[in-house]
DNA sequence: ACAACTTTCCGAAACGTTTTGGAAATAATT
DNA sequence: AATTATTTCCAAAACGTTTCGGAAAGTTGT
């Protein structure tokens, strides 16, 4: 049914060696030669079938996403970045939504028993202790976006700095009363990122000279209801904070709701800063600290591209695993104020 | 290197043909040797590869998703309900982002050339004169989503009466002057969306007897700064009108800017009212028209593997195709109100 | 004109499955 | 016990490429 190699072969009256190595501009072909294999190929609307070629290249041409898809506005920024940069390279991108445990360890099995990808990117799920042996013993090209192993080359954001330069920039206004909501995913894969914002958090506490207060730190999930649930407790204590820094862009709008429910007014009576900087944080002109979420993308295509490259060419010494650290960088809007001094009239 | 299944074959002491038959769930296969097989491939961790397997049987066991993704709000929304719904089956999904013409023709020319996917789904993106006779021709399952075609299953949403529900319900409130800002696609693919959304308009006008205003019309892209520039320009206007209709939440929210920026008050100097129902709208508390994004991505998947099963059962007799149209409907938030009556002391 | 290279090309082998025609084993029937 | 029908299984063929060893053609040097 479909014009095979054979018949452009036969029409162009050479072998099927010769077709393929025009096909895969192979040098050590006459350009006559070339020209009548190329006439056919045109004349009989010939394209060679993927399948058979990875047959027996072993190449997919595909890269795979792994990534909590649903969860936050964040992930769907990255893989924006991930999507164009792959339209312009020549592989396909498949995505592998994991919600749950159960999804995470069938696809991890699905990919590593056979070749269906050609690279992996794992976003937000760095494999544990039980899975990690397993995908280097693979050989499979991998990049982690958003999660850390010291076994693969990694892409994160500095976190910490982050998170300290969002929780300093409140106590240069004044504050000291500062809450913090964290996220967490649910499936409890394991996310540094979390614990690394609390550790900036805690380091500009400590320059301060501020004693933390567990009960003004909580862990909830990566979306509004979580954040105005935690604001709203927040709130209620008899000792309210006058800020609140939510992990995310989505909890901090959370917190901006559980506020107008309670007649606060933000930002003179209650600063909140976010993290990611999701083009919503714009709309809301909510203050946060901005990830380069497209450049992530980017760079992780890019980064696992070089790697697939750089396995084609030199078999055995495969490059040691690069930690990739982007910057963010603090993007004060109206959300956050220096602290108002309350006066017994006002 | 990999196991393969002569390997089974042999540890099991049967014949590869076997072995076949029981990963396939063939009947004709007597328990104890399956018993035999079984165990082999669970001692020898074997699993079949996938490209060898597609190589004879030519399905691939992936669908394929064709979308200008980058651009909307909500086609991010309406690809979770596909991701989602992927997910669930057993077949992967990968994504096509197609930005410019350039993109689409290369993906319909890869697409149909040689079979990559079991199936196809196009997203926004209904094939022209030049295309829909070779995706007829190449006999590939295909749904188009938000898209229409008489040629293939087209799942949209009853745009025309949602819009005439959007504007009918501002002139109830007594609006008279309605602005329209509608969507282009950059790259000039037909969308169709954007004009029954203008016949669904047109209809609420005549029915209340209101002229319609070319100036108070006006396409520009799907975001923020699209919705923004024409309302300003419409509310630049000698006789501004007094609500604001945009095909899209998010240049909707461009109006609700505009307004900020001219000090005019929502919903009492202006009322403005959006169309999709994507998360932005609820946060800022916008009203607008509701599609239901999900249900549309994971209708899309279902109607797409039916089409892939009945392929199989009777190879000839291929279901006409479908026209499905779901509902939309009207969520009244707080950026829309009856018109005040304008009073010189105000 | 012949040897010795170099370039160009041919076509069989291989990749790892499923399919299939028919053989072998088993059960049923006479 | 012999024949027939029915299960169950084997192994070759096929899918459409790329690779590779070696043959053919072309080039250069003597």
């Amino acid at each position: 049914m479909a014009v095979t190699i054979y018949d452009v072969a036969r029409a162009a009256g050479v072998g099927v060696g010769t077709v393929s190595r025009v096909l895969n501009k192979s040098e050590a072909v006459k350009d006559t030669t070339r020209e009548k294999v190329l006439s056919a190929i045109d004349r009989l609307n010939y394209a060679p079938d993927p399948i058979a070629r990875t047959m027996i290249t072993r190449r997919t041409g595909v890269l795979g996403v792994l990534i909590p898809f649903v969860t936050r506005a964040f992930s769907v920024e990255v893989l924006r970045g991930l999507v164009n940069s792959a339209t312009n390279s020549d592989y396909e991108l498949v995505i592998y939504n994991v919600e749950d445990n159960e999804q995470r360890t069938k696809y991890f099995n699905l990919l590593l028993k056979r070749r269906r990808v050609d690279g992996l990117i794992l976003f937000s799920l760095p494999p544990d202790e039980e899975a990690t042996p397993l995908f280097v013993k693979s050989g499979l090209p991998i990049v982690l976006i958003d999660a850390y192993s010291p076994f693969f080359t990694s892409l994160v954001v500095n976190n910490m700095e982050g998170a300290y330069m969002a929780v300093n920039s409140l106590i240069q206004k004044g504050h000291r009363r500062i809450g913090f909501i964290n996220g967490i995913v649910e499936g409890n894969f394991k996310f540094n990122q979390a614990n690394d914002r609390l550790i900036g958090l805690h380091r500009a506490f400590g320059e301060a000279g501020i004693m933390f207060d567990p009960q003004l730190m909580m862990a909830t999930e990566w979306d509004r209801a979580g954040g105005r649930a935690a604001a709203l407790q927040f709130l209620n204590l008899p000792e309210p904070p006058t800020a609140i820094f939510a992990a995310s862009d989505v909890q901090a709008i959370g917190v901006l709701e559980a506020a107008r429910s309670l007649k606060l007014e933000v930002p003179n009576d209650l600063s909140v800063m976010g993290f990611d900087g999701v083009e919503l944080s714009e709309i809301m002109e909510l203050s946060t600290v901005q990830q380069p979420m497209h450049k992530m993308g980017e760079l992780g295509i890019a980064k696992l591209l070089e790697q697939i490259e750089s396995e084609q060419m030199s078999p055995s010494q495969i490059k040691a695993p690069e930690l990739i650290r982007l910057d963010t960088w603090l993007v004060e809007r109206r959300t956050t104020a220096p602290l108002r001094v309350k006066r017994t009239e006002d």
